[in-house]
DNA sequence: CGCCGAGATGTTTACGTCAACATCTCGTGA
DNA sequence: TCACGAGATGTTGACGTAAACATCTCGGCG
């Protein structure tokens, strides 16, 4: 008996029970207390209920730092992204989350406020000493190409939609068949051309978007009109669909991304355009309100979901069996609703 | 020197450099190379920098078990949310990760995968091993309150809003003026009555939205229209809508959040009910489509920034100075657009 | 009747860090 | 010239846990 022991119940805040209170409250080691906390079965019976009352007695959770200290693991991935405020990183993010959850990992959310390649060193920093087995990139993979920095030496990673990156395992969205099918269902219905509000040039998944929607329209014969280059938001959607609404050699319309198409929606509502009549739109995401736009929205359905949990599983995967996963591609799925039609003749 | 040292370059994946090594390569002890490693200015300019060099040559990265375990202290806060697939519980994790990693914190995130007293008891369980200083509970609260369990006695928790909550501080938003204002509005533009899409009844926040109504209709002199219940989603706004659509005396909506007015505008469109011609329509949130919508949607607009930000910052003060601070309460605001006007005559 | 081994339990120690305290080196002023 | 103190640096130990190893208690069997 070494420290003070358990000391008569301070008025302020007290330490808070330790295996060694435990197991003096039921008169065991305090290995027994530890087998008992890890669920070992080579306890009594009646030992393990003594030890499990005096726990519930004192109130006893285990310390994690010690625990984490101890084993060299802390049972946590960490999330690196740079905003929520996109419907597929919240997606993919919850989907993270669950399958981490599942997995008995907790998650740890490393913001990067300002995608710059400063905002993106101090994210690393702050990865530097938080405590994670390993991390899980969400971001535009261009800053990432450019950072100087490094992820620190031998945690294990897996970047998400920035398909071609070497040093890591990726999940991506298969980008390029979602543009696909959108041009394609645009040309079916006998438009001449498609035109495209495209992402921001900085993003891979804008990149591979736009590429596959050039090469849809060359494959048909088709000439690729202009591009309008967006942001993702809602507000850039409309003033460029504004631009399309002045034109009426505009028959079909895809755009990057659900609130990008919705700002094109209402763009052509304000300039008197039907949608589908005059303007078809298709979007890309498929967030939960696309289907109550008006008029609900033919869309690219993404698999959120299966991107994060399959992230997971790489992750942990490398993390706890040491070997590392291969790239990994999602589907995507083309969703007809009513904002598409053939042109008017 | 006790442990092997440094051990020459395994193969495999070796121990990560310790202070110890960061010592002895930079012919300090290790207390200095701690000294450095938390910027204490009672280092010499050159000793500083030699220290530095060596944690660079090595990849040194402080343990942080290692250091929580010493100052019991982990600099990382909890958030218990049950879905991240609302707008505004989005918004809010955005604003209380980047405050809390402004606040030097990261931020750990508990997932309750369904909204059951059986799946809060497992989102404490985790909390138990989790590595967090304190807790911010973003859950309905109704069921917090029949759950029979407790939060680790002695963790700091705020939570948002669940107004009345005694056990803890909260930050709340002011629903009641909320709904009170967009009353009001329709009120003022001379509707009869406001009929309401309430959200479910479990949340606090759709019974405060709703108990304003009702006050506010009272108020008036008007009669309460019969609630209709949704749960929040779009679906929900749109099959109640088609009800709503199908009754000639309504001429004005609330409802409960954005989502479902949008559900409840394409009811209305599909059933050739114009908006704000026939019928007008007020929403809550404002979320970052809203003004997007078709109409361009009157809605309440939430600073869910400022909520993040305010439970941040109520619980790093618990935290750190050990006083609670007293419950708070964030204003809201009516954005007036464009799917409200004055009844048809 | 004593030996063996399986299973239960205890003891020791190290994980990496940092607070407390100890020591050492100077420059300054009497 | 030397005592003093400020600032730089070193030494020791403890935080709570779990692995490795040690010991103890039995029941079964030759």
């Amino acid at each position: 008996m070494t420290t003070t022991p358990g000391q008569a119940t301070a008025p302020g805040r007290r330490r808070a029970p330790s295996m060694a209170d435990v197991a003096r409250e039921a008169n065991v080691s305090g290995q027994t207390v530890s087998r008992v906390s890890n669920g070992r079965d080579n306890v009594d019976a009646a030992t393990r209920d003594r030890v499990l009352a005096a726990m519930t007695k004192l109130g006893y959770r285990p310390n994690s730092a010690a625990r984490a200290l101890r084993t060299g693991r802390f049972r946590s991935i960490g999330v690196i992204m740079f905003t929520l405020s996109s419907f597929g990183n919240m997606r993919t993010l919850d989907a993270i989350t669950t399958a981490a959850s599942d997995a008995g990992y907790s998650l740890t959310l490393i913001p990067v406020p300002h995608p710059t390649k400063g905002e993106l060193s101090v994210a690393f920093d702050r990865l530097a000493d938080a405590a994670v087995d390993g991390v899980i990139l969400v971001v535009e993979a261009h800053l990432f190409d450019e950072s100087d920095v490094e992820l620190p030496d031998g945690l294990p990673a897996v970047i998400i939609d920035a398909s071609g990156d070497e040093r890591f395992p990726g999940v991506d969205t298969d980008q390029a068949h979602g543009a696909r099918l959108a041009v394609q269902h645009l040309l079916d219905l006998g438009h001449e051309t498609v035109w495209h509000v495209a992402g921001p040039e900085r993003s891979y998944s804008a990149t591979r978007r736009r590429d596959a929607w050039a090469a849809t329209l060359a494959e048909h014969g088709a000439s690729a009109p202009p591009v309008l280059e967006g942001d993702w938001s809602t507000e850039a959607g409309y003033e460029l669909g504004l631009e399309l609404a002045a034109n009426p050699a505009v028959t079909a319309v895809f755009a990057a991304n659900d609130q990008m198409a919705l700002g094109v929606l209402r763009a052509m509502h304000e300039s008197g355009r039907a949608v589908p009549g005059d303007v078809s739109v298709v979007g890309f995401d498929d967030m939960s309100e696309s289907s109550s736009f008006w008029p609900p929205l033919t869309t690219v359905h993404q698999y959120f979901g299966e991107v994060g949990r399959r992230s997971v599983e790489a992750l942990l995967h490398e993390v706890e069996a040491g070997e590392r996963r291969g790239n990994s591609l999602v589907d995507v799925e083309l969703v007809v609703r009513q904002s598409t039609a053939p042109p008017r003749r």
